[in-house]
DNA sequence: CGTCGATACATGCAAACGCATGGAAATCTG
DNA sequence: CAGATTTCCATGCGTTTGCATGTATCGACG
């Protein structure tokens, strides 16, 4: 009886996830709008901050794809062109020669904190007059669990 | 004072735009797998359910714009496909004759929703098991006041 | 050990995108 | 009302994206 859903439990969840998409648009507009976006794409910028909380520093290019919206062949190119930037290293995985390894170069970890900096603050100044404190950790908490159930979701159903 | 934030308020608005961020990615990964976008891609889906929610009919393009996270010269274009594949119909505005008023064509409104159908019973399967009728409200209405308050801003100053 | 399917990444190619710009119409200014 | 500025949409052009596919490696199984 839990998975069935009657249609008003359907509505809302449609609704939930227009306006949660639709605030991701709207926030995400005024992002890119801004200075920081400049040099990166918001989805470079995206693998590298990625890369940047990394603790062991390398990253397989498998798992990377799971925290970006790229498809592996998109993120395969992004990844090499910042290579070419000198932005990321590459290395062949130890325990699996199919695959690849990625870490920040000095570089790369230096623009990340320069525009991760001014990205927290133009977050910052769009978040914080919207919602009180307790509104931002109770909006994190929802949208954490939301997150680790649709990824612990082994897909649909075909 | 209202403006001056110290670290932990600038640290809890990031961690809270990334979690929303995060979720929307996982969540639109999933949808975009589904079969439902098959036939239109999610940024075309997205301007057939605007064009489908508003009341008149008629929408100018500037108007859609705002609703998509895409720039005008790509939304002209990707309007023009809709316009080729007879789902959506232009018409120049009566009184400004710079705009461009669009509407669904029957068939473009027969596929949004037929394509609406699927897409709502897929976000369900995602949103419904994750979070009580009383959290998605919430998590509704928060990110409602999110939008509003960041669509009602100006920009940021430069 | 050899074969077969699955997985990880790269690449050819057409489609879609953003930036810069263009032209037409509206609006502002003196 | 003439000229300057702004707004709205279209278009040229180089870049980025996704799909389909190719190549190499891994793991399972007889």
């Amino acid at each position: 009886m839990a998975t069935e859903r009657n249609d008003s439990s359907v509505r809302l969840a449609a609704e939930t996830w227009e306006s949660l998409f639709r605030a991701q648009v709207a926030v995400m507009r005024k992002l890119q709008a801004g200075p920081a976006f400049r040099e990166v794409a918001v989805n470079e910028y995206d693998v590298l901050f990625t890369l940047s909380r990394c603790p062991s520093g390398w990253l397989r290019l498998n798992e990377l794809n799971d925290h970006v919206l790229l498809s592996q062949s998109s993120l395969s190119r992004l990844v090499e062109r910042l290579e070419k930037r000198g932005l990321v290293d590459r290395m062949p995985a130890p325990d699996d020669r199919r695959g690849v390894l990625l870490k920040l170069t000095e570089e790369g970890a230096a623009l990340q904190k320069e525009i991760g900096r001014a990205h927290v603050r133009d977050i910052s100044s769009l978040v914080g007059p919207a919602l009180t404190a307790a509104e931002q950790k109770e909006l994190q908490r929802l949208t954490e669990k939301l997150r680790h159930s649709v990824g612990a979701r082994p897909a649909k159903q075909d």
